[in-house]
DNA sequence: GGTATTATTGCGACACATTTGCAATAAGGA
DNA sequence: TCCTTATTGCAAATGTGTCGCAATAATACC
């Protein structure tokens, strides 16, 4: 029961110390975003939401999702498959990437060290400020470029 | 006077092979992003078609810079400031990525060995096939990263 | 060079994610 | 409990990029 009272303490005293005020509705995407896996956009987001309140509006989503972001409790990202749209997951590190498998859709997150590297050289180098960094991959899962390869074969 | 006769015919030929014809629209087009500088978006790109040819319509250019990049000679990126936005530039090597700067907008181009170094990475360590990478960096370049500390010391 | 074929264009309408203005609502400090 | 004002719901607006279709024009063929 007193399993998991930080995050929802947290997110309280992040909104309050930023002059913000706590709301069920950003309560409600928070949870989600912790307990309904991770990478969702907006509109899926607010799909789960409604079927806890009904009247939820999508603007409200992707204002809470702003506040989120801003107080550094979510990360938003791009995926490669679309960069149109707005990807959202729970900030943590460790600092991860991903890559999207355009075959089945699957997002593999991995770690590597290169991206923080280079962002070393854009500061050590050029003497650049860097505030904020986006990589994305796309390409083919083991599983999409095997079976590729088989469809090949009959050909 | 044929100073560049080249990437002309290599435009021509280019669309030929795939079964494209050769019109003035995409010559225009292709023109202009040999020309007036890089990292172009469409809009940009069409009210500098529009100077030379008022008719041409914002659509065309849509389906030219598809057709560009489909052909190898044009790159499309999406750059740190928003992701909405496609941006063209010619495609060339070598390899380079691009940094925004927050404070002035300019964008810095720069190169760096790390990204197919991850690239390499997700071939061999996880057997992924990669077709595309993004990246892109934003922040603030020297002169803003200077003005900002200059008014914090006013302050 | 003239003609037929069909890729391409211009145009308007559309799609879609995200943003914004505003009046009504509700947090939370006094 | 009341007051202030941050926040919400709603509808309308933005802004890029796409699509269907009839008119146009580039190329292949004669």
């Amino acid at each position: 029961m007193s399993q998991e009272p930080i995050p929802f303490n947290q997110l309280k005293s992040l909104l309050h110390a930023s002059g913000r005020r706590m709301t069920p509705q950003r309560v409600l995407v928070f949870n989600i975003l912790r307990g309904s896996g991770n990478h969702l956009d907006a509109k899926r987001i607010w799909q789960l939401a409604r079927e806890h309140d009904r009247r939820l509006n999508l603007a409200t989503i992707y204002r809470t999702l702003a506040v989120l972001k801003e107080i550094g409790l979510v990360d938003q990202r791009y995926f490669a498959r679309d960069h149109k749209r707005e990807i959202y997951e729970l900030a943590q590190k460790p600092e991860h990437y991903h890559f999207t498998c355009l075959g089945c859709g699957q997002v593999i997150e991995f770690e590597t060290a290169h991206i923080l590297q280079v962002g070393r050289e854009l500061v050590e180098q050029y003497g650049l400020r860097l505030t904020n960094t986006c990589v994305c991959f796309e390409g083919f899962c083991v599983e999409c470029t095997d079976e590729i390869v088989m469809m090949e074969g009959v050909k």
